[in-house]
DNA sequence: AACTATTCATAAAA
DNA sequence: TTTTTATGAATAGTT
């Protein structure tokens, strides 16, 4: 029986910074530029406000929507707009609501920053969210752990350390079996820690071969292999 | 009985047409404007467009946004080289004087706030490498590993250990010193016992992409290390 | 470009 | 005005 596919994933969440794919983003703004100018366009209608729209695609083409026109929105906007590069001198120029427009007008620039920067909080309380879960494996508080718990957090990586070995990786295993014998070169545990765990950090070199390595490098064995990031 | 009424109604549709109640047609632009403002953002920053917006209220007071500027793109469109008539007259309005310096206060503002909008972006990309990073060790194909990063990778386990299992140490410490002196009871190790990977870490979550990954065939390995260990 | 499942925006109400 | 609720609207991913 045919399990029903979905004909669609439907509207997914994302991130609001630049789309890497150029045809995402290209699809991407002809739709949002045409929602765009429709929100203006009902602002104006419903609110009978004057409203202008201008937007040049990344490629440099302009595109604009006004009521009543642009030109007269922007010519009213610029006429009264402060004069780039004029002293403090050319103040007495402006009207008292003159610069009580700049002033509500600033105001709601410095709205729109802030609504942006409250996303790009969210979005690093997310990623240490998220990152949080990776790294409490390879961080894992194992003073927290109970005696079993531990007892299976080391024998799950000595697992690991059998899918390695699999490849014949005897340095590995010299590195492991410490005391066994001629112990060569204990490594970091009976000087203390001789590894930084600050190595973890922003710094550090991707291991190489993270996605998309064959499976046959262990000889069948189980490989583990995450999505690619 | 009384029918159990709704806290709202939800929003409920409405036709494009001027509003003709003042109240609702006030808070209907305020709210809509900050919407359009933040579409514009968001096409621009999604699509890495230049896009600038100007609003004006019925009242007559002027809204604006813009990226990277409202002025750049509006000069930009009417391509029309920026002229400021130098006007002259004293600007000894007290008035006039105060709300000039909140003026620049409030740009300055401005400028802080995109500066501080740069140091989150920064933290942001800064995060997400650290976290590809964690997940990139997380999800690394060990056997595809050259020796010195699998040294690298294990010692780096060792050491977040020995860093953060201050509790713990001991046990970790009999475990990987077997054989080191007294031999202090090596954990099943010693009795060849394949770990259940199952009971990995009691109220862990596997990380995204690891569930479902059957961890029992590595982990059956760990007899690799048994009684010789 | 059309189609859906979702997320997002927002009309009403508080 | 701001917040909350419930629903209409916009749109990301597919086809």
């Amino acid at each position: 029986m045919a399990p029903p596919r979905r004909p669609s994933m439907g509207r997914q969440k994302i991130e609001i910074r630049r789309i890497e794919s150029d045809e995402a983003r290209q699809v991407c703004f002809s739709k949002r530029r045409a929602g765009l100018f429709k929100k203006a366009s009902e602002l104006s209608i419903l609110c009978g406000a004057d409203v202008a729209a201008v937007v040049f695609s990344p490629a440099g083409k302009a595109f604009s929507f006004g009521h009543p026109s642009v030109e007269s929105i922007l010519d009213r906007f610029l006429d009264t707009s402060p004069e780039a590069g004029a002293g403090l001198s050319s103040a007495g120029d402006r009207a008292v609501s003159e610069l009580n427009r700049q002033y509500g007008e600033l105001r709601a620039q410095l709205d729109a920053e802030k609504v942006r920067q409250e996303r790009a909080d969210e979005t690093i309380r997310k990623e240490r969210a998220a990152r949080s879960q990776a790294m409490a494996w390879l961080y894992a508080d194992l003073g927290a752990m109970g005696h079993d718990d531990l007892v299976a957090f080391w024998g799950a990586l000595i697992g690991v350390q059998a899918a390695v070995a699999a490849s014949a990786d005897q340095l590995l295993r010299d590195a492991l079996l410490v005391g066994r014998r001629g112990r060569p070169q204990p490594p970091q545990l009976a000087g203390g820690v001789a590894f930084d765990v600050a190595a973890f950090g922003v710094g550090m070199q991707p291991p190489p071969g993270l996605a998309g390595v064959d499976l046959n490098g262990l000889g069948g064995q189980a490989t583990i292999l995450g999505p690619s990031f």
